[in-house]
DNA sequence: TGTACATCAGTGAACGCGCGTTCACTGATGTAC
DNA sequence: TGTACATCAGTGAACGCGCGTTCACTGATGTAC
């Protein structure tokens, strides 16, 4: 019953654990550019090459943390996504979008590692790609659902604004199963609105304006639920 | 005729051009973080402390690049928005739309300045918020054109709807003079797309969804301006 | 179960680097009279 | 127009700092037999 995992094994997860919890911590204190792997040891009571041993060199550390806060926000946006009934489209659109925002606000640098301005000369390997669809993918399932209910369509009703073209239709159906692809556009605008709003938000472009940011995403998740004819 | 300025005077308005222009080019090179007053005395053939006759310090030059970022994006919408007749609020609406996304394209790092992650540390001085409105108040300025066209509207038809608390409804209306209040969300939002689209373009999210994002730009502008009820 | 060897976390010293900022200076430019 | 002083751009040396990364090492842990 007991693992077959080694003593050793364990304090190294242990330990790369540490470092990328540190890492966090100092990036929310001083940004992304302020993060070093001497800092780090030192935090950790440790001699500055020590963390070499877990992380071949500071990019590798910084996909790590990439990595998670695409895997962190994805899996708060699923689990409160789960929290509804899969047939109360609108809830569950409220509930995604609301879970976003409460992530980026709870980890705002993070947020900014993965939904600001990107840190030059640094490529994001595939993985990230990867990881960053999760929240796409719920979105898009929230959207399936609701068109599954629906009547079937006459068919090809709006055949000429199939975005055939300039979207990548194989991969946004994929996302979205059996929602018409003369519908990506406005699924699009919804999800860039509400990183949208959440960037401005968080960056400080709503001062002079919003006074109480809460009601107002309420207000525009309403009127994108609106826009997508989410029902209930 | 010949104007009072001294040449010195002169001398001292072109250096300080000249150590922008580099800094901006280095930015662009290696991203906000990798702006040191050595390297921009290196490039000018100066010793590393000269520049010090020309800015207090880094943060001091870093308010100046933010500043003249809002400034540049913000003429350039003017320019783009003034092209057309005032009456044509559909045109003016795409314009301005389209010279906000071509200025970022073209000052990648510049737009990253002012519209991603904030400068950890870093207080953005007031001057620069107010330069920051020259966008919103040209956005502004054709939708008060467009109402100002409007049959008057039954008074408070939908005053149920004014956004009075969560909003600063004094600064909107003075932005958007003639526009009713129960507008401003609607009016935000579309502001607010317009930034999140590019900032996803620019920052990379687009990738695997859109692959024509010039094709997509058009039509998502022209759904706002429906949505805002543009005319001609 | 016991021994012999391999693995590996952490050490400590060192490399070469670039940074922001200060300061006393020189020599050219500008200003007041 | 000419002189006397003040201003100021640019110099060069110096301060103290932190960084990423390498490397030979030690001693504890893990593995094979």
């Amino acid at each position: 019953m007991a693992t077959t995992t080694t003593p050793r094994a364990e304090a190294r997860i242990l330990q790369i654990e540490t470092i990328k919890e540190v890492s966090r911590r100092l990036i929310g204190e001083k940004g992304v550019a302020g993060l070093s792997l001497r800092e780090v040891a030192r935090e950790m009571g440790l001699v500055s090459s020590a963390p070499y041993r877990y992380f071949a060199n500071r990019d590798e550390l910084l996909t790590a943390l990439i990595l998670d806060a695409y895997n962190d926000l994805g899996a708060a946006v699923e689990r409160a996504d789960a929290r509804h009934s899969s047939s109360n489209s609108r809830a569950r659109w409220h509930a995604a979008a609301r879970a976003v925002r409460k992530w980026a606000k709870q980890h705002p640098h993070e947020y900014g590692l993965i939904y600001g301005t990107p840190v030059p000369n640094y490529e994001a390997p595939l993985l990230t790609i990867e990881a960053a669809t999760r929240v796409t993918r719920v979105l898009g399932g929230i959207l399936s659902d609701e068109w599954a209910r629906r009547p079937a369509r006459a068919a090809n009703s709006a055949a000429g604004n199939t975005p055939r073209g300039f979207l990548m239709v194989e991969n946004l159906s994929e996302q979205m199963p059996r929602v018409p692809p003369d519908q990506f556009v406005k699924a699009l605008m919804a999800w860039t609105l509400i990183f949208g709003f959440v960037s401005f938000e968080l960056f400080g472009h709503y001062v002079g304006t919003v006074r109480n940011a809460n009601v107002m995403f309420e207000r525009v998740m309403n009127e994108l639920a609106d826009d997508l004819g989410l029902s209930q």
